[in-house]
RNA sequence: GCGGGUGUAGCUCAGUUGGUUAGAGCGCGGGUUUGUGGUACCUGAGGUCGCCGGUUCGAAGCCGGUCACUCGCCCCA
């Protein structure tokens, strides 16, 4: 380490960034409160294998970009790289399973070692949402409601569009990835690299594909949504409508599938062109295996994780943290007097700063600068009278009087109720 | 992991074909103002030109490597 850094895509939060991540937060977490879903918080590190086996083995998250590491004593543990997998973990660990349906909400920072970009980091944060228990298209109705209603919240719908597909149940899907391998063969010449690599491992990612030669040949190829069952394709039919006539906008793309392995029928992402390469803003789907796939009993689930720092990319909630007052002493000795009057004002809901240093010029200044509304000055002769010196910065109106009649005329001024 | 672009003061950026002591605006410090701010004027500090190496009499500028950011691919939120 020869300067001082953070390591590569790991980013410091500073004020501004922060305060839009933490407006992203609280309107998720309002939201989802609303729609009665609960907080939970699961450790940021995990065994392994609570990811790597609903992942899939052949994902890139699997197999390239985990942060995994061997403890003191040997187990082998995995910082998390998504949040589902650790909520349905502790949903089975606290035996929720006897009291379904279960409604969790949470958000904190997931790992990935991926190549850096704007809007992609290997520290991120997400916010998300699983709804346990609910096998009806309900649940998945429920789970797209509340995304819809959390990125209106933030102003963004006009930004973001939504797109679904289904990839059906197990047999739905097992039967159209023969029948997608068995088109793709065909033409296994003129197929990317990538997309070769793909066809034994996992061809419906393939779908997905932004290579021209591919996406030329996937034109013809054959469509997911004509190869469901019965059951799913009704099951599919039944979110469509329910959409409808939720009002909710949506397209349906033949070609989105996720890239767990956990996820089957309903799969969604909301969409933006606004940051490029990342514009996936928010993305989720049913995973009715994943509970089996921990070892657990079956347990049906839906939900969503959203990238915070994309949604903040698109936010501006405005960062204000100017000080209502400002307290100014003529010298340093009055500084303790100063420190024992914030008791007071803070009782009384007042943001209060200590100028503690300059002569009051440079303090006027200071509170010019960092935009106080009002300041109090006090000196020799306000001690020994017990009164302040209140300065109106807005207006340069000042006079004195007891401290209480300060209190109460910067509160009715700025409209602050104290608590 | 692959391909392209960028990197000069705290910030935004100039810097000609390689040529003396690398500049501007904003910001920051001090002063005009020892109990009163915003404006104005004066003044000062701040740079290993991302880092390492090479070419050259001489490199911020050229070459190689490397690190970081960024765009696309990949992946995904």
């Amino acid at each position: 380490m020869d300067k001082l850094r953070t390591v590569r895509g790991v980013n410091d939060l500073l004020a501004e960034n922060l305060n839009n991540h933490n407006f992203v937060i609280n309107k998720g977490l309002n939201i989802s409160k609303k729609y009665c879903y609960s907080q939970i918080d699961t450790p940021i590190f995990e065994f392994s294998e609570i990811f790597t086996k609903p992942l899939g083995k052949t994902s890139d998250i699997v197999t390239k970009e985990n942060y995994t590491f061997e403890d003191r004593s040997g187990d082998l543990l995995m910082l998390r790289p998504e949040g589902t997998s650790g909520v349905v973990r502790a949903f089975l660990n606290a035996g929720l399973t006897q009291d379904i349906p279960q409604r969790f909400s949470y958000f904190g920072p997931m790992f990935r070692y991926e190549r850096p970009q704007k809007g992609r980091l290997r520290q991120f944060h997400q916010f998300g949402v699983e709804l346990l228990g609910i096998s009806s298209s309900m649940g998945d109705l429920e789970v797209i409601s509340l995304a819809n209603n959390f990125l209106k919240s933030l102003k963004l719908d006009n930004k973001i569009e939504l797109k679904i597909n289904s990839l059906g149940d197990t047999d739905s899907r097992l039967n159209y990835r023969k029948i997608l391998v068995d088109y793709l063969n065909d033409f296994k010449k003129e197929l990317s690299e990538d997309s070769i690599k793909r066809l034994k491992e996992n061809p419906l990612r393939i779908l997905d594909s932004k290579n021209p030669s591919d996406q030329a040949i996937l034109i013809k190829a054959p469509d997911v949504l004509n190869y469901l069952n019965e059951f799913s394709k009704d099951r599919f039919e039944e979110v469509c409508d329910g959409l409808d006539s939720l009002n909710i906008d949506y397209k349906i793309d033949k070609n989105l599938v996720r890239g767990l392995d956990y996820y089957c029928h309903t799969a969604f992402e909301f969409i933006t062109d606004q940051l490029g390469a990342q514009g996936t803003v928010l993305a989720g789907g049913r995973y009715d295996g994943l509970s089996e796939m921990l070892g657990g009993i079956q347990m049906p689930g839906v939900g969503w994780a959203a990238g915070i720092e994309r949604l903040a990319l698109m936010i501006n909630a405005n960062y204000k943290n100017n000080p209502d007052l400002v307290l100014i002493g003529l010298s340093e000795k009055f500084n303790l007097d100063l420190l024992q009057m914030i008791d007071r004002l803070i009782k009384d809901g007042i943001k209060t700063e200590i100028l503690y240093t300059g002569n009051v010029s440079k303090k006027l200044k200071r509170a010019n600068k960092i935009n106080a509304q009002f300041a109090i000055i006090i000196g020799e002769d306000e001690i020994s009278q017990n009164i302040v010196n209140l300065k109106n910065l807005k207006t340069g109106f000042q006079q004195v009087m007891k401290l209480g009649d300060a209190i109460n005329e910067i509160k009715s001024l700025l409209n602050i109720n104290s608590e």
